[in-house]
DNA sequence: ATGAAAGCGCTAACAT
DNA sequence: ATGTTAGCGCTTTCAT
């Protein structure tokens, strides 16, 4: 099956033009004539050509497309990003290419070389929960090609980054739990590769200590897959349940491993949070309408992708080489709601 | 910024070797040496040179990319046909560009003529809620873009179309409530002019009909926005409430309005499914971690999406212009949970 | 076995 | 005011 569109020399051969002046005529070049200008515009019209963006790409040496290179569109917290970058990006005329590494680090680093070459324009890039080696990265950007991270970020490459502040999150859930009586904190986690994931753990940790509550190696559960795998968060809170000194409250990072605990919870019959309590990192959208209604620390996703979108575009679109980043640190929202606070 | 890659110019520069010789040799070319090709394959691996991808479209008049235009992508129905899509995409070596329209038919429009031109090979398309004119997609398909539709399909275009049959399971949905007691069951649902709306009222009228019960236009409400804005469903349901014979039940069609049926049900502190039963159209990932849990229709999302993309290739890649076209109809799944059986 | 040249659609420098 | 030409990176005749 073939399509052939209209092109600027089918336009020029129509009326007798050449091609340049055509092109001129299009782009409103004030050395055409107005007759010949009307005339191009009409006939352009008439035929409803479009200008071939892969010639002007060539031409050019840019395909005013960006790359995202995500774990999972099918989780709210990225979706929600992937609208922020839209937003941004349509606005600028940039179309968003978006890849999934599935939690795959070989799968990302495919994705990474498909996008770039030359068809993107820059890459917007949260790490796969199994990325450690950032050769991929580090290549391209060597070369010039601007990288923008964000939530899952790296320190082997200075570039913009866009991030939030997932120590005081995870210290603000842990004290809250703390004040509300829990003294056997425990926290289900994503992959210890994660800056998301060392960051949490800090505030976790600091939060506990400096409540005179002992840190305990065991109370950590690492989900290597994210939270892809459902074994692996009932085998997480198994393990944890299996601890003499069982918990009685979980901090849980991520809208998967936060959902997939209640779910697990739920099928021991344990009940929220009598049995135990729960505070979820989770951009789910109703958490009012969960059972128990969930206490969730929310991360600003839309305005991550904007914001990492805005700095992307900012290097793309830089006459001069960019030599100065910086990371932006936003902030979380806190809502306190029934699966984190004894009845009374 | 600049991104200067290593063309193939660069490579026969360096070797000595004309550009021809050395696109022959990363070819495999049988005409070249195997010395020259050892020599060119080993440098262009040391260099890391990648071939430009614009370049090979310009030259193929294929950009080995497929455009995805849906409403939005934080919806877990299509966040879900997107999965399904880029399985089958990424293994046949296609980019996936997804364009959201947010149910409006001018950005619809936009989308569309943005992906076209010679951006993308082919067009994965779910119509926007407010779409009546189809002028934008009649246009392209006559110019032999390869279309297909899914779930919102339209039949003023003749080709491939995935859906899922919405008669039975509407029909399915209401029976079900009639044989759980329900008499006054309303029906809130998406815009009328999309082909799920119409199909799934069908469904619904004849379950009411065939079991005696009236058919009241009064028990239909339409979101036209298909329940994007919140005030759009709890204005529906309010007027349903206002009616002197208030509905005791709802269908509800689409993640979001069933959703948000629950939300402004739970606003009004009406209990399910003591005051109001509720079967919905839903892809949520946790229909029984809500409250109460969700009877739900669920959509084939992932597998619409494969499908969907294993046509579209099938068309973009077949020698002769594709003549005759299909509609596969998935079946839905129903799951009953607590929101529409009375408790004993 | 290798090179030269044309062409994909477009723009822009360089004629006229 | 309009035309001619070169070139973006690559493949592919058509020479040699």
């Amino acid at each position: 099956m073939k399509y052939e569109p209209v092109t600027i020399k089918d336009i020029g051969k129509a009326l007798g033009l050449s091609t340049s002046t055509v092109s001129r005529a299009l782009r409103g070049s004030y050395e055409i004539s107005s007759d010949t200008k009307k005339q191009v515009l009409e006939y352009a019209e008439k035929v409803n050509y479009r200008p071939n963006p892969i010639a002007l790409s060539l031409k050019e040496r840019r395909s005013s497309s960006i790359g995202v290179v995500v774990c999972e569109i099918a989780n709210n917290f990225f979706s929600q990003v992937i609208n922020g970058i839209d937003s941004i990006a349509y606005n600028r005329g940039y179309h968003v290419i978006i890849s999934q590494s599935h939690e795959s680090y070989e799968r990302e680093v495919v994705n990474v070389h498909h996008l770039a070459s030359r068809s993107v324009d820059g890459l917007l890039v949260s790490l796969s929960s199994e990325t450690t080696d950032m050769a991929h990265f580090i290549n391209l950007h060597e070369k010039g090609l601007p990288i923008v991270f964000f939530d899952r970020v790296t320190n082997e490459i200075i570039t913009h980054k866009v991030i939030v502040d997932n120590y005081k999150a995870a210290y603000e859930a842990t004290l809250h739990l703390i004040k509300n009586g829990y003294k056997k904190i425990a926290h289900i986690t994503s992959s210890p590769f994660l800056s998301i994931t060392k960051e949490r753990l800090e505030g976790y940790k600091d939060a506990l200590l400096e409540n005179g509550l002992a840190f305990n190696e065991k109370y950590v559960k690492y989900c290597s897959h994210g939270g892809m795998i459902v074994e692996e968060i009932e085998g997480a809170l198994h393990n944890l349940l299996k601890i003499k000194q069982k918990p009685d409250a979980f901090v849980t990072a991520g809208d998967r491993i936060t959902t997939g605990s209640l779910t697990a919870i739920k099928n021991l019959h344990l009940r929220v949070p009598e049995d135990i309590a729960l505070v979820g990192f989770s951009n789910t959208n109703i958490p009012e309408l969960l059972n128990p209604t969930l206490t969730t620390i929310r991360l600003p996703a839309f305005e991550m992708g904007q914001v990492a979108t805005e700095l992307l575009i900012s290097i793309i679109e830089s006459k001069r080489p960019v030599t100065s980043f910086e990371t932006r640190v936003l902030q979380t929202e806190f809502f306190v709601r029934e699966s984190s606070v004894k009845l009374q």
